[in-house]
DNA sequence: TGTACATCAGTGAACGCGCGTTCACTGATGTAC
DNA sequence: TGTACATCAGTGAACGCGCGTTCACTGATGTAC
């Protein structure tokens, strides 16, 4: 089976973003020393450094939306659909949270705009089943995000996370900021 | 008047970690250089370049510290005191986004303890007015540092943030997350 | 007031290093006859 | 089946650069007499 080299630095570089913490930290040399390649090797997939860390971004991206996808698929009841993205979401994120930082860190967000857009649905949907009393599904899932993106910035890597079980917490912020009358506010 | 060279490359590396927008891009010798100075310099004033770094995000904490105190300060009523010190908090964030990231990225946040307390006194002192409902202070004021946080570090730098006014945004989170009724929730 | 000297903050040159990128190359793989 | 050749992914050496850090130095400032 060839081997295909493409994939191997991303992942190769995937695993050095988390080793590092951080994006900048990434060197294209040490992207090829950890797939084992030389570095001009890598110059055949990628056309430099920043190619190669926007390609990190965007499988990122990919990931995030495959994954909430994934978890809210074939949820019927809207409040548990909310929770299961938002669950999903900060989850991914936690995954990986330098991939995570290097997504919605200094960089754009395109791909966001997209995924930002299902959870205002997701908000909605709990709204003309009256289970939220939102009057303002898009600022209110942009409360959300903002707080989801805070959990997930804030206790990376944290080891002894204060406050209760995580999934309880995700649930309290979403219901509290959505207005989704639930057992968790 | 004699210069105070320490403070100037605590001033320059603020500067260029607020225009590279990363803790990580700041060199030693672009700090020097900033400042007008040799790097050698630097030597003088800090052990080496993780030494000024850690000066820069403990200066951070010291102003974020003082600006919510300086805002708290003489706020009699609950609710504003709350909304007050959450505000400033945020504010104090954005206007130094980078250096805020510095001070809860990977690096340690020891400082952010004290902070801490005082935001659960905050809620707690809601709680004792009758003005919050919430039965775990410390597990909710949890919730709403992660939304400020969320808050910061999502839309820094953002030109055309979505949504209502930010104060607004901070009043809403704050309410909500602290189960404070307020005219925002 | 003047002179000799100690102190000490900042300088300029130099070091070794890892970086991104280029270049000519090699050697395995596939194809034409 | 065997041979000659084209293709092309990956290599190794080399470049120039900015980096952190060291070292002996300089030149201004303050002090003792």
């Amino acid at each position: 089976m060839a081997r295909d080299l493409r994939s191997d630095l991303l992942t190769a570089a995937g695993a050095l973003v988390e080793r590092t913490g951080s994006v900048d930290a990434v060197s294209l040399r040490g992207v090829a020393r950890e797939a084992g390649v030389s570095a001009p090797a890598v110059y055949g997939h990628f056309a430099d450094l920043g190619d190669l860390l926007d390609a990190v971004v965007a499988q990122g991206f990919t990931d995030l939306v495959a994954t909430v996808r994934a978890a809210t698929d074939g949820v019927a009841d809207p409040v548990e659909r909310l929770l299961a993205g938002c669950r999903a979401y900060v989850r991914c994120g936690l995954s990986a949270p330098g991939r995570y930082r290097a997504m919605f860190g200094s960089r754009q967000v395109p791909a966001g705009e997209v995924a930002f857009d299902t959870l205002v649905d997701a908000v909605d949907a709990c709204v003309r089943a009256g289970r939220s009393g939102s009057r303002d599904p898009r600022a209110d899932a942009t409360l959300v995000w903002t707080a989801l993106h805070g959990l997930v910035t804030l206790w990376a890597g944290w080891v002894d996370r204060p406050g209760p079980d995580l999934d309880a917490q995700v649930a309290a912020l979403a219901c509290r900021l959505a207005l989704v009358s639930d057992g968790s506010a």
